[in-house]
DNA sequence: CTGAAAGCGCTAACAT
DNA sequence: ATGTTAGCGCTTTCAG
């Protein structure tokens, strides 16, 4: 057989016609004869033809490729978004080329830079925690390129966003707690320069002012991991007056806590409550397993894609910029009291 | 400006010259003037030109792109091997695309279609559960495209591979539970049709074999799920001798089985122990945390990536396929005896 | 030192 | 109903 794989070219000159009515024929063209097309798909089913979708993106200019920047792969969220981006991508006849930032913002133009040689149809993104210039994204833009920005995204840029509703989120946790009689709620929390981390502790503040609960300034820690809880836990817990409930800003940090307070020889939910945002498999088998916010990554990714497939339909760079919201559902578990 | 992306063409005619000069100068050329290079390059800069992937991949029947077909992105394992790929393909000038199969055969078979449309230089493989023909894989090395197998391979294809030493792995977990005073030792175990499972398998039988143990057939169960954990460790329980220790081919299955063995009142590890195959959040967080065999999952990225690639460069198709083994390591936690 | 031409695989307008 | 031609962007002989 030949070297490399089967050309149109082969086919037509094995079967003596020209490359074109080759392309016709494999296409179902109606002037082409069914004969012809017979013989055609014929040999193509033999030879194991596919078409080159190089070629193909050269002479249309459309790669049928959708571009993923990301700060991390091995993440519940971000995989589960992925998950969620090549489903829809795939159904829409979309590749997905995925590129790591790892949180670095020089990676991050690297992947611009890559995604910009590729020609990708589309770029989706969530920015790394380092990054506070956006002129990458804008030169994406400027050839073309439409970007849809999912859970990091930035206000400076008027773009396309899908985000998770982090306030809302924390904004039932919180009442839930309440509503099953907590009334020192305290708070693991993320780094407050990103948006998310903001926007969780606005969340479970609103929520205990509705309540009419105090704000305690001591009962807000920043602490986002597992480690850093079985560290900073127990801080908490010998205070003069100990929280009887925790809200975590991830399901680790919820982990984190929740074993340090059956160190302590408490109950949980009896003596302290405790949720954590983001469900993924964690909590379900920690014990008792833990109350939490799904956080949906699959339908981030799916609606993120679905925006983004949108636009590159369209093809037209002058639209005026959306923000799709995620709502998160609060999950009830063991780890917090019955009503 | 114009409308797309600037190209050689369009600097040569700003520029009064032909494309091939144009070419020439941004590859440095040693026959192009110092005069004529500058002034290339200074519009290139200027007009923020970008070689066009497409053209030079149709050109050059190098795609630069490696396609990974992975049965589930949501997986702590299966990110992490992502993680690897992804950072060796960068550092060698290649993208990374990828599909999921889901563990569906039909969607492999797609998934190997798109890339052998896609004419990506080469392929990372793991196979989904239900593949058992291999002909789409073998299509496309018939295509001249390589291919790199890892963790989920078949041995009636001879092709280089990347694997987890799951035969020692599971060899060291059966052995750390006799060692720990464990005589009936039951085995979750993955559908025999996987060389994973295969292999835990054996490596079990052998460490009963070497330690005069019997080999008792009701002990070993298919079952390598959370789900399937709920539902079948009850029958384990309920034997006349139930076990004393549990080998689970997976850490969520040994979650699972935690989770009975504690709804049936019985004690981990003082009644029961448990060890789990592949290390993950969830075996930090269970009570008692898991004893788990590491599984390296960027690490076995890596290898594959870099086999990968050598395979790519060499060019040749001819070659003795390698099979490379990741070691795992055995973290002993709450979940067995201490000696 | 530079240009013209051909070709990678495919399609579509324009012939016949 | 089919063939010819040109061109997507780029490189690379071959000719000046």
């Amino acid at each position: 057989m030949r070297s490399g794989q089967v050309t149109i070219k082969d086919i037509a000159k094995e079967l003596g016609i020209s490359a074109s009515t080759v392309s016709r024929a494999l296409k179902d063209h109606p002037d082409i004869s069914v004969k012809t097309k017979e013989a055609v798909n014929a040999l193509a089913k033999a030879w194991n033809y596919k078409p080159n979708a190089v070629a193909l993106s050269l002479r249309s200019s459309k790669s049928n490729v959708i571009g993923v920047i990301i700060p991390e792969i091995v993440h519940h969220f971000f995989s589960s978004v992925i998950s969620g981006i090549e489903k829809i991508a795939h159904d829409a006849g979309y590749n997905v080329m995925i590129f790591q930032s790892n949180e670095s913002f020089k990676r991050e133009l690297d992947n611009a830079q890559a995604l910009l040689s590729s020609r990708v149809d589309g770029v989706l993104v969530s920015m790394s925690k380092e990054t506070k210039d956006f002129d990458h994204f804008r030169e994406l833009r400027s050839n073309g390129i439409p970007i849809v920005f999912f859970d990091r995204i930035c206000n400076e840029l008027s773009s396309d966003n899908v985000i998770v509703d982090d306030f809302a989120g924390a904004f039932s946790a919180v009442q839930h707690l309440i509503d099953t009689g907590c009334k020192r709620i305290a708070h693991l929390s993320a780094p407050q320069h990103m948006l998310l981390g903001q926007n969780r502790q606005k969340g479970y503040r609103q929520a205990l002012v509705k309540n009419k609960l105090p704000f305690v300034e001591d009962l807000v820690i920043k602490c986002d991991s597992f480690d850093e809880a079985i560290i900073k836990t127990p801080d908490l817990l010998n205070m003069a007056e100990p929280p009887d409930a925790i809200f975590a800003v991830n399901e680790m940090t919820a982990a984190g806590a929740l074993s340090v307070i059956k160190k302590f020889g408490l109950k949980v939910p009896e003596d302290i409550s405790i949720i954590g945002f983001t469900d993924g498999l964690v909590s379900r088998v920690t014990d008792p397993a833990l109350t939490t916010l799904e956080q949906h990554g699959h339908e981030v990714g799916l609606k993120a894609t679905e925006l983004l497939v949108d636009r590159i339909v369209e093809g037209n760079m002058d639209y005026e910029p959306v923000t799709k919201v995620v709502k998160t559902n609060l999950i009830v578990r063991e780890s917090t009291k019955r009503i």
